[in-house]
DNA sequence: AGCCCTTTGAAGGAT
DNA sequence: ATCCTTCAAAGGGCT
């Protein structure tokens, strides 16, 4: 039964201890759902250890003591997060050097892809790097890389301090710190670069850390206006390696970027970033290219004749290509695309598919099977991404990217009562998926119960944390849960629909460090869970009552167990 | 060559 | 406020 810290807590972690979303009934239909493979099982178990602790407080004390226990992984998020807080309100402030030789010159982070550890695939990316922007454009050379942390140790060697770990391999933040360094070759760290500390059990070198550091981000010509990793709250204390290579390679989520607009201006003035001039190979003077920024030129072939004509200077495109070949400003990635880029070489590890249809039908329900603390690291990753986007592309709107894509084919929606109650769905049908997935947990896996069913209905039907909420909020995503009990105050059950205010983005909002929690929109994060009520009959859409949501929730849970034909085609 | 498929989430326009 | 559409990644399949 979800209760709110009524304390305060806007802590990730203690929130977790004060917030229950699942009970024992929940977690065994999650094992009877779930144990259709002994992978299947020993995932289930693991879950359920790892829920059963994280959950092990607030099962017997929902009535008793909810105060959060001190948790060492929470202290540094804390001091991460406060890192992250004060490099936001330094930007919005203007982000000024405070001392020589920048001083008085805003400052503004990028990530560094000059860095020789980042272009070794076999290096860690938590080897990931950052360039300030001097404002105006300070030609320097090597100016200020820092690194955020250097030693390439895995992290599973390397973790002496406890920290909020994904439970996987690779790390969520990984696909954020995957921004390009395919175009540059690896090379010797430069000698002017920040001074390095030889880590002493790697014995690599590496800078300091920030808290080696001046508080006030150094202003030395080496590590000018150091601030720290946005996603600082997530990056490694010294030593540690949050990051490691994903199985499929390290691959930046947007693929063949360039930095063509002056980062400096894009800050300080509000135009839309593809009104930009780039230069020809899309890279910004500088050489800094932001993964977001995709031209297709690039994209496509650099051999192409988009190359040709600019060295050759051949004035023969036409206007119309040169506008095709504008830099395009990739969308933020979400949470879940966040969470493919990062598990999708794993599914294609275990499985035979190929198809990424089928590859992200199985993300998706392995989406939905995360656990909640799961699923929030990557609401809050993909709000950092978004939040990311926004500073360095200030003008930038989703809307601009309209159009980049061929427009798709209408969707399987009806255009009439007709064809909604007799055209059957070619689409979204799994069974060619159906014979190899014995070893997946695939769409149709086993008894197909497994399909879109996540691990407990309330799962289904819980909020995603609000986008793009105050941070308490995105790393507490709420549970919707249809159980009756504790819920009396819901008159109706809320409908699907976006939370209000899923678009602020805002450096105020990420900037909260201690953001209160707001019981209004907190509620409004459980209303902003699609779901997938077409499915419901309309009687149970208006269930108030306890008796008529907890036929909802069985309801919902006999959905949750079919297949997705069954979801998505008309039921005979 | 280029679109389709498939997933969830974010964003923004339309109603 | 809600609905609808588009795009973000990925890569095999298909036209």
């Amino acid at each position: 039964m979800p209760q709110l810290n009524g304390g305060g807590g806007d802590d990730l972690g203690a929130n977790d201890e004060l917030i229950s979303f699942k009970d024992e009934g929940e977690q065994e239909e999650k094992i009877s759902e779930n144990v259709s493979s002994e992978r299947d099982l020993d995932e289930v178990k693991s879950s359920l250890v790892n829920e059963s602790e994280n959950n092990s407080s607030s099962s017997d004390s929902e009535q008793t003591d909810r105060r959060p226990r001190p948790r060492p992984e929470l202290e540094i998020y804390e001091k991460q997060r406060e890192h992250f807080a004060e490099a936001l309100r330094r930007q919005q402030d203007g982000g000024f050097f405070k001392g020589p030789p920048y001083a008085g010159y805003p400052f503004l982070m990028i990530p560094d892809i000059t860095n020789p550890y980042l272009s070794n695939g076999s290096l860690s990316p938590s080897t990931r790097t950052y360039l300030q922007m001097k404002w105006p454009l300070l030609d320097v050379p090597g100016s200020a890389a820092l690194k955020d942390s250097r030693s390439p140790t895995p992290v599973h060697l390397s973790n002496k301090v406890p920290v909020v770990q994904h439970p996987h391999h690779v790390h969520p933040l990984t696909p954020l710190i995957t921004y390009s360094n395919e175009h540059f070759s690896p090379g010797t760290p430069p000698s002017h670069l920040s001074p390095e500390i030889l880590d002493p059990k790697t014995g690599i070198p590496r800078t300091p850390h920030p808290s080696e550091l001046s508080p006030y981000y150094p202003l030395s010509p080496g590590a000018v206006g150091q601030i720290p990793h946005p996603l600082g709250w997530l990056v490694p204390q010294q030593g540690q390696h949050m990051y490691s290579i994903p199985p499929g390679g390290f691959r930046h989520p947007y693929p063949a970027l360039a930095m063509n607009a002056s980062m400096s201006s894009l800050v300080s003035s509000r135009f839309s970033p593809h009104m930009v001039p780039h230069p020809p190979h899309g890279l910004h003077q500088t050489g800094i290219p932001h993964p977001a920024i995709v031209s297709p030129a690039i994209k496509q072939e650099p051999s192409a004749d988009s190359a040709s004509n600019s060295t050759h200077g051949k004035p023969s495109v036409p206007m119309k290509k040169e506008e095709e070949k504008k830099p395009h400003i990739k969308k933020p990635l979400n949470a879940f695309m966040l969470y493919m880029k990062e598990m999708r070489a794993k599914v294609v590890a275990e499985c035979t598919l190929k198809e990424s249809a089928a590859i992200n039908q199985i993300l998706g329900r392995r989406w939905h099977s995360l656990s909640r603390e799961e699923q929030a690291k990557y609401y809050e990753l993909a709000r950092k991404e978004r939040q990311l986007h926004s500073q360095l592309y200030p003008g930038w709107s989703a809307r601009d990217n309209y159009g980049k894509r061929k427009k798709r084919k209408r969707d399987n929606k009806p255009d009439s009562p007709e064809e909604n109650n007799f055209s059957p769905q070619p689409k979204k049908q799994c069974v060619p998926y159906l014979p190899s997935e014995k070893m997946c947990d695939s769409p149709t896996s086993s008894h197909g119960s497994m399909l879109d069913s996540p691990a407990t209905p309330s799962a289904a039907l819980a909020s995603p944390a609000a986008p793009a909420a105050t941070h308490s909020e995105q790393a507490q995503p709420l549970s919707l849960t249809t159980k009756p009990e504790g819920r009396g105050h819901h008159s109706h059950f809320p409908l699907p629909g976006k939370a209000s205010g899923s678009s602020s983005t805002s450096l105020s909002s990420s900037t909260s460090t201690h953001p209160s929690i707001s019981l209004h929109s907190q509620s409004a994060a459980l209303l902003s869970r699609p779901i997938p009520f077409t499915t419901l009959p309309p009687s149970l859409l208006s269930a108030s009552s306890p008796f008529h949501q907890a036929a909802l929730h069985s309801h919902h849970a006999l959905l949750q167990t079919q297949p997705l034909s069954l979801v998505t085609k008309s039921v005979e």
